[in-house]
DNA sequence: CATGAATGAGTATTCATTCAT
DNA sequence: CATGAATGAATACTCATTCAT
């Protein structure tokens, strides 16, 4: 007998159809989103793109603005978990500090540099005026959790006496700082593309001036080396 | 007594009033893209906020494309000159060179943080997929000039001992991104006011990461407070 | 009683109401287009005329120009279906030849000099060179077919011995000449109206000078072939 | 001395000076109206064109529309006269009469299917309606001259034995239908090339089929009218 | 619910015409 | 008189949104 749960390839009046159609809207209306901006997307393109006829955009997302909405933080969301697991990698018993922060320092830059990444970004800043609640929201769910757990994870590393610190919101937003500023404007905002040993060389160096200002040098003896450091404070 | 010549202020049909029609539209231009992205911006709004006919405004630029250029070019090289010449208060023969740091760092993110700069950096982030040669105009007239000149200042600082850094337009890069890198999140890119004090402290983490890390310990004895970070290289 | 399934009048959203509304905006477009000439004729005005709002009218014809297409081509084949058949009605074995061409020629003529024909006529020769392709399609599908048809009769009758002719598409084509040349001055090319007796005059006069030129002349005896002519003058 | 007429190359505030920029900015109009029609020509193309100022166009002619009847006029006069110097060159003593009247309709076939022609007969198709006495003026002054002394010229070849006609001008009428209706359609409104033999042939058969119709055959004896025409077959 | 069709509001751009010089 | 500059009016086209099916 036929079974009673629709056949997943059967979209027409299942949930599952629905929620297929949902994800292809919103998927379809970022794309668009970020190549045409927000005032420049028509609907009528984000409709086309996801297969689906106007209306039922209307239907699902009440209109423009809330399909931006929506669209925008569904990614911000895919984005920041990215990102929050990198930094969850970080440990603070590792042996090599250096090296585990270049190892982080790439792999969030590599979050930073993706496409949809770049895209998220420049549409936030151009739509900020007109959604600042738009911005509220992913900066809840993305860069202030992002920067929390990153200040956690260095908060261990300076109580595992490993780094030197007293603010490791600051030292957090520091570490982000090296890291992104100098890309920012090497790959025009993301429209040109950054080589791979561009990203490591900035990672290096970025490092190496974290550490250079935050690192407890390991030597033999467990004495603090650094001690005039503490006195600069 | 009033001569009977016509006053300056009577701009119409004169050429001074022509350049005054010319500086006015570009005003408006400039102030109407930021508010509303080019996008929404109306060739109208901008023409009526200018006080001058729509035709005027397509007789100087040719266009919304033309006059987003000349707009965004012009307030861009105003910002730069802003930016240069606090660059260029950095010498190199400072007594207290934390001290200068922080003064021409406070400064620079003034400029940084102003209005102007909030809305001209939201503007090419929203539209450099549009004008990507915009930017390149504006970045060639502005933030490379700008990091050179700071580069430039970095190396007569290393010359005379007083900086220990091999790649000088590295480590502009990296005291911009360490001043200008936590204020952007905090000042949701310029659409929530930061308290001056913020902005101090920002500046004062910066200055001291970067001295810390960069900076030639300054002691009548050979015993630096930070010798330990002369060991930690 | 009133059947509940609405009536045929009700054209609101029906099938029937699409191609209602496609045809009102053709019938509007052609009599704007013939009015105004393509440049000055507003697609404001055709869709007020039409009845339908404007985004209507780039719905169902994408733009000024694809409008100016159909509404041109359909109204020229209307016409031509009207010339071929009274082409048509024209057989080879009539009886008083000058008389049947008489007849032929005055309906041709008040085809040619009907209110839409000479608005056609004036909008093909004020656009062609701005819509050479137009002119073609409606050459092909009218005057091209028109001509082979009546060049078609005129060889029967040739055949049937009636004309005496070498070819009958420059017969054909001297035939419409004689019958439409005087009329296109005297009628200011349509916009001044033309007495049916002037039309009948010059129909006759051209059929004069056509059978004159080309009939077989038709005496009980096999005798000399125009002396009829000369009488009937 | 220095002569009181000014030098001609020194167009400044003399007359010829403003002669010449008259016949230029005249020219100038004609050939542009011809090229876009009178409604997309715009008084900045023909200023341009004319290598005047616009308002210098104003000065001259009040407007785009006194600037439209005079370019209009100026070069139907110019045609017509070239039609009539034709027409004027049809003696009534002429020796074989087919052979001149193919060399008149030759010449008058010229002058018809000149591209300065075709401009001026699309420009008053086009803006008949908006121009009604434009047209009743090229009409009067050009036309109705040239088809008068063509009826004149017919009229004395009838006198003269040549002709068996009862209505000149009607004859006139059909004698020009005959040359010019052909081409017309082949010609595509003078939008496509006729080769010059295509004209030739043209002329010969309207010459054919009139004097078939109209000329008194000239037998060294009185016999039947028509019989050589036939043998010209 | 998904859809084809229709619409009202809004925008960039052009152009004939007119000043003041 | 000729000109550079400015303008008011008009136009083609687009789009978010809503019905009726």
């Amino acid at each position: 007998m036929a079974g009673p749960h629709p056949s997943t390839t059967d979209s027409r009046h299942t949930p599952r159809g629905r929620i297929d159609k949902r994800n292809a809207i919103l998927e379809a209306a970022f794309a668009v989103f970020a190549r045409d901006g927000y005032a420049k997307a028509s609907v009528d393109a984000i409709a086309d793109a996801a297969g689906v006829a106007k209306p039922t955009v209307y239907n699902h997302f009440g209109g423009k603005e809330g399909l931006f909405r929506q669209a925008v933080s569904t990614t911000a969301e895919r984005a920041t978990a990215r990102s929050l697991a990198v930094v969850h990698g970080l440990g603070s018993d590792v042996d090599d500090l250096a090296h585990a922060l270049r190892e982080v320092g790439y792999r969030l830059l590599l979050c930073y540099t993706s496409e949809e990444a770049w895209a998220l970004r420049r549409l936030l800043h151009a739509e900020i005026s007109r959604f600042p609640d738009v911005f509220d929201t992913v900066r809840g769910s993305g860069p202030d959790q992002f920067s929390e757990a990153l200040a956690d994870r260095l908060a261990r590393l300076a109580l595992a006496g490993r780094l030197r610190l007293e603010d490791p919101v600051r030292a957090a937003e520091q570490f982000v700082a090296l890291l992104t500023g100098p890309v920012e404007g090497r790959s025009a905002l993301g429209t040109r593309p950054v080589s791979d040993q561009e990203l490591r060389d900035t990672v290096a160096a970025a490092v190496e001036t974290f550490t250079r200002a935050f690192a407890v040098p390991r030597g033999r003896l467990g004495d603090g080396p650094s001690s005039g450091q503490e006195a600069a404070l």
